[in-house]
DNA sequence: CATGAATGAGATTTCATTCAT
DNA sequence: TATGAATGAAATCTCATTCAT
């Protein structure tokens, strides 16, 4: 069996990582990264992700103890990525709706430029979280967010800009809903509705519906 | 390693399934169904499968072939059911706006009722869709559905009760985006926000955000 | 390193064990107390263990589940073998004298006959006797034993035969130790002594001193 | 596997031992002791024994060749020491059965004191003394124990205290033996019997009754 | 149709030892 | 002298699949 892994040649030693632990420790991090968004936990293979960083196998248990835990190690390197780079918006510097349209099209962008969090999101649903729960780091990383976008609400509903009592949290599961569910089953939609979801054009337009969809529903005073 | 899959005690294997093909088969199909979306395709284990469907392993390849046949079986299995559950959902007969919000919350009800049917789609995502695009039968399954949401759309606009220039596959994929990303990623929301997503008045709570968002989305006629 | 292995050559696999589970599972239990009682249970190789019994290693986690499975088995195996043919004894029927001096040559004999037995235990106090205490099979063997003793050594202090106020389990490892080290550190006893401590007529010798030593401390009436 | 291996936390590397050859040495000898006879050979960890010792990994090839002659220099070093203190009891200047008495309780003490020393003995059996047999150090070390044990009991014999045709190995293996068994055999020992033989009382009580079987033997004029 | 023992290939992990610095 | 990253070989264990009955 195993007939539909994904196989990728060996990415040629650049210049021989030999003595600088750093940057193999780098290597597997990334190799690593790659191997398991592509085949999932149980389907990534310690050899191909070796190969890949072009390192010994060995090192892989060197540098994070064996399997799950170099999986951890990218879970957290991962998170904390998208996390970091939500905190550098500076959104309370606009007004509630540009606000608003930043944090939406940053994450639909977000999702479209890494494809590799997105899979490692969806292996770690399959896995019920239990690596996240373990990981204090990554859970101490959402407080930001949230905050960020109760002011934006804030300062929209004070201004009668948007609609009062959305909760935060509701609301950006559906932010990233709208953009997570369209890429991360874009492989299936795009088979049994014959298009290419994945086409650029096809991805700007969706980032202007997912924009359409949030605005509308915040700027509008009434519930339907 | 390994340490994440899960196992389930054997099912009291009723009345021991001799001589009884069509028992015999629904049986490994169900167990195929549950350990595979349990696990990942590549995290099932074909052991598990025959015990928990309390047949011999041998009866799996006899009537599937190998696993990734049972994978297909399954696959196809669980695309069909829901297709022919919303084509009995006739909405036809329903005014527009009740019959958008009778399908999106037809759609979060299913997939609350059937995380088996998520946990697969997820799965086939990280196949690439490899398996689906072999299946006819799955891929033409989708035409009545898009054309049901089209016949909704273009009634709501003609009584000037729906925008206009809606995709009908745009929206769609927004109706499900809404409720499968809350419920497949369920464990890492609840986690790094701190909150039960699957207590029930959650859920329900969920199902009327949804369709807010979808019919607030719909009715106004202006663009934001 | 590990240069001090024992190996041995291939069994000619008798008459190849198709489909016989009870003997396939005797071949690697033979096999396995082999490997293990000459290598030590670190130095045990599972291979080894499969080759010997002619049967293919999967088989080996098959009936056993894994390496530290089959020792509890080999040891449990073991253990039961030297109480068994103890009980079989019957020295009820015998004068106290002579029941000791058949204990005491039934012991030393068994000794010489079993090296398995001898080597398993030096692994398993390696072990600090961690599986053995898991073990409660093992563990209620040894009632009977000391019964046993007892009863000689009553019969014998009411003859005015032997000493009164003897501890039997101080008494039995006593028996036990002046054969067990004798055999067990052979090598080392043989090479600083330059003597052949193996030679029949010197097994036969040390017999008789064992009978000598223990038969004149219980005989003395009065303590030195 | 390897369920059973004893780890022990890192010694505070005392003061960084650099530079200092000789505490370099003797820290890596007195950690591989540590570890081989909590292990066996074949479970020792040039790791481990590396971290205990807190010195570089190499440093052990520096100094010692290999793992085998590591294990070979702390063979040397172990039994050195017990020869070395056995020479120093004076005997010849006691009357024999005080003389034979401070040499067993000398050798039960020296078993319980150092637990390191049976173990060794144990693994180097296990290895069918093939280390041992290499060191010309240690074979040549053992005639002068044989030649005490012979004046005492020529001394002995000559007074009429002790009776004639002692062979003065046997002997002094059942002096070894009585303690050594006891030892090296008491966690399986223990648990059979359900006992604490470790217990302080209990040892000393041992001890008594190891004096009082060898010198009962020898005191007997006739044969049993 | 049904069983479950058996297999071979390959997965993860371990370990003594060497090498560049 | 000293470091610890790096290695290759080999160890334990897993898994889909086949075969004798």
């Amino acid at each position: 069996m195993e007939g539909s892994r994904v196989k990728t040649t060996v990415k040629a030693r650049t210049a021989s990582l030999t003595r600088d632990p750093e940057r193999t420790r780098a290597a597997i991090l990334r190799a690593a990264t790659a191997e398991i968004t592509a085949n999932g936990l149980s389907g990534a293979r310690v050899d191909a992700i070796a190969e890949r960083a072009g390192v010994n196998k060995r090192m892989l248990y060197h540098y994070f103890g064996d399997k799950q835990g170099l999986y951890l190690a990218v879970l957290e390197h991962t998170y904390a990525a998208i996390r970091s780079a939500e905190t550098a918006l500076n959104l309370e510097k606009l007004d509630p709706a540009d606000g608003m349209r930043k944090l939406v099209l940053f994450t639909w962008q977000y999702f479209i430029d890494h494809p590799e969090f997105l899979s490692l999101l969806v292996t770690e649903n399959m896995n019920r979280a239990a690596y996240l729960k373990k990981s204090k780091q990554i859970r101490n990383l959402h407080g930001p967010l949230v905050g960020m976008i109760e002011v934006l609400l804030k300062r929209g509903a004070a201004g009668k800009l948007f609609r009062t009592g959305v909760d935060p949290i509701e609301l950006y599961i559906s932010i990233a809903a709208l953009g997570f569910f369209y890429m991360s089953n874009r492989h299936t939609l795009s088979t049994i509705f014959g298009e290419k979801l994945n086409a650029p054009e096809r991805l700007e337009k969706r980032g202007e519906h997912i924009v359409d969809v949030i605005l509308t529903y915040l700027k509008v005073s009434e519930k339907a």
